[in-house]
DNA sequence: GTAGGGTTAG
């Protein structure tokens, strides 16, 4: 007893022990067990099993069986180091009790699921389980679909169909996960049929996990047509339809979502869904629905989930409410490296470069190490500044002082600050030299500072790249348009219009939004179908004239077109964030703040437009473009962006 | 007797 005491207790198995005083304690007096690998160690099922010596008469009679058999599957529960498993499985196998599904299935839930788990190992034991049932199968395909072996739980789930074994709702949950997860389109598609085959299509847990899986490939009319036929339908069911109209760009109607959660009683929004519709807010720039969700979170008592904090911050932050943005954080209890990084890139993004840093070096005090992404909000600060110097030298630090190796991301910032600054050769020289394969993305960073700086020949080079990746979409030839044309290069803006057209390249129609009263209203450019558009057409007029007699010119090298100066001007006055803007100057009071959200980035004259607009009318503007803020007061712009 | 399902932070 003693040798056995000592092993035990090296592995904290002592108390467990205590209670199994019984045959199975001869495992450890009669097995000697080195692992290595599994071949070698798991033990073989056809093998004679040796018989067990009787353990002393006075214990065992003491004992019920019941209660032996209790104590093993707390045994198996409480295993946490792997040998000792091994002299558990041995145990079975001698016993016969492998054959037993109780214990097969605890056995093989902890080879899967422990901190040690083995899944070449659990396989292994799944085939020495004579006569396995469902939920062997559903232990193992759940194993598998949270692993990185890709197909193995659908082709589980389809040797389980051909031994005639039913799948239960839990198995096409896990099917349908992994195929979600690795991507299986077809698979989950079949998986679907036999579901509804099967008669399970009142399972609501189940058709949530189908709803996820189409909103997973972007099939949200798949996902909605499974919500309508869904007859019970609880929260969850609503956040991820929610959370599938997010995903899939539908963004207003997750506003709308929410409401006829609230208003019609149909189900009571929770945290999560608080959580979506605050993301949801953020991408719009909606603040007064984004701040009556806050209320809403407060009245809930959510308040203090740091998961809804964090989205707070950021939604405050990306509607240009720095304050309120603060307020939550300085709200946070316990911050975490998270809660930071959240306040550092709120700071960032909206203009804040210096106290982003100063953020980032309380931080370090406060002893909270920085990860990944607080270095990529770090670099934007640096990268909205200008701040050139400081931001490659954080490059340089955040591997030799705090071991995070730069990410693509962290490099997308870099080729941004140069490329801003006019380094252009740089910027090209860090992508090239990176030792990170760049992404389009990155080239089309640098795309961006050639736009800035009218560097045509860069540019085609950039295209190149991007032609090289097969990543080349609309909006990067719509860059290169707009160097050449604001280079006046109008052979080449003919010929690059001429390759678009021959190659069928659709641009993406810059769209505008505004919210009033909780309510977002979206423009495209020559938007007629708003109700107020004669209002919003005559207001823009009279906007015009005013700012013209401030001063304000049309910069017509934002404009694509080879057109005449007259025709060029009038072809920019309808841009959507234009219309957006007259919308707000109508439809907000005098001394408001205008909020306008672009999907694209705003041109040179809307930039132009909106500073004189800013001074004229006496309005705080704030345009969020795809790639930053833009921020005007008494008609100037107040971040850097080397306009 | 055993085990297992859905949404969710910067």
């Amino acid at each position: 007893m003693a040798h056995i005491s000592a092993h035990f207790d090296r592995y904290k198995y002592l108390t467990s022990l205590k209670l199994c005083i019984s045959s199975f304690t001869t495992i450890a007096i009669h097995q000697n067990f080195t692992p290595k690998t599994f071949q070698e160690t798991c033990p073989n099922n056809n093998q004679q099993p040796k018989p067990i010596p009787n353990p002393k008469p006075s214990l065992k009679s003491s004992i019920s069986k019941s209660q032996e058999q209790q104590n093993l599957i707390s045994l198996i529960k409480s295993s946490t180091q792997k040998p000792h498993l091994l002299q558990i499985h041995a145990h079975l196998i001698r016993t016969s009790l492998l054959q037993n599904p109780i214990f097969s299935l605890q056995f093989l839930s902890c080879l899967c699921f422990s901190a040690f788990r083995d899944l070449r190992y659990s396989r292994n034991f799944f085939y020495q389980i004579k006569n396995p049932s469902a939920s062997h199968y559903n232990t193992l395909i759940r194993a598998y679909t949270s692993s990185n072996a890709p197909k193995e739980a659908f082709f589980l789930y389809k040797e389980m169909r051909q031994k005639g074994l039913k799948p239960d709702p839990i198995s096409f949950s896990f099917v349908i996960k992994s195929c979600m997860k690795f991507r299986l389109l077809f698979c989950g598609l079949q998986v679907h049929g036999r579901i509804l085959r099967d008669g399970f299509q009142s399972d609501c847990l189940l058709l949530t996990t189908l709803m996820d899986f189409y909103s997973s490939f972007s099939s949200r009319e798949e996902a909605c047509k499974v919500f309508d036929e869904m007859t019970q339908k609880d929260t969850v069911a609503w956040n991820v339809l929610i959370s599938c109209y997010l995903r899939n760009g539908r963004t207003r109607d997750v506003l709308m979502l929410f409401d006829t959660m609230k208003n019609e009683g149909v189900c009571e929004p929770d945290d999560v869904t608080c959580l979506l519709v605050v993301q949801a807010c953020a991408n719009l720039g909606a603040l007064e629905f984004g701040e009556k969700v806050h209320h809403y979170i407060e009245e809930c008592g959510y308040g203090s989930a740091l998961n809804l904090s964090h989205s707070l911050i950021a939604m405050y932050s990306r509607c240009g409410c720095l304050d309120k943005a603060y307020d939550v954080f300085k709200g946070i209890r316990e911050k975490n490296v998270v809660s930071w990084s959240a306040m550092i890139s709120g700071l960032a993004m909206n203009g804040y470069g210096r106290d982003a840093i100063l953020a980032f070096e309380e931080m370090q005090r406060m002893g909270i190490a920085p990860d990944e992404q607080t270095f990529t909000g770090v670099l934007s600060a640096c990268s909205h500044c200008g701040l050139v110097d400081e931001g490659m030298e954080f490059l340089d630090r955040m591997s030799k002082d705090f071991g995070i190796a730069p990410n693509i991301h962290h490099y997308g910032c870099v080729v941004d600050l140069l490329g801003r600054a006019g380094l252009l050769d740089q910027a090209y020289h860090i992508i090239i030299s990176m030792g990170v394969k760049p992404d389009a993305t990155t080239w089309r960073t640098l795309l961006g500072a050639c736009r800035i700086h009218g560097h045509f020949s860069l540019g085609e080079r950039v295209i190149e790249h991007l032609i090289e990746l097969k990543a080349q979409e609309a909006g990067d030839y719509v860059l290169l348009l707009n160097i050449y044309s604001s280079t006046g290069n109008w052979e080449k803006v003919t010929e690059l219009r001429k390759l678009m057209k021959e190659k069928g390249i659709q641009t993406t129609p810059g769209c505008s939004t505004i919210e009033l009263k909780g309510v977002v209203h979206e423009f495209i450019v020559d938007d007629i179908s708003h109700p107020r558009k004669y209002e919003i057409y005559d207001k823009l007029g009279e906007i015009n004239k005013q700012l013209k007699i401030a001063g304000y010119v049309a910069e017509i090298t934002s404009e694509l077109h080879d057109l005449g100066v007259e025709d060029k001007a009038h072809a920019l006055s309808y841009h959507s964030e234009k219309l957006a803007l007259a919308f707000g100057v109508l439809a907000t009071p005098p001394g408001k703040t205008i909020r306008v959200t672009k999907n694209l980035r705003i041109c040179v004259d809307c930039h132009n437009f909106a500073k004189f607009l800013s001074g004229v009318y006496n309005r705080e503007v704030i345009i969020r473009d795809r790639t930053r803020f833009h921020h005007f007061r008494n008609g100037r712009c107040s971040c850097n962006n080397y306009w």
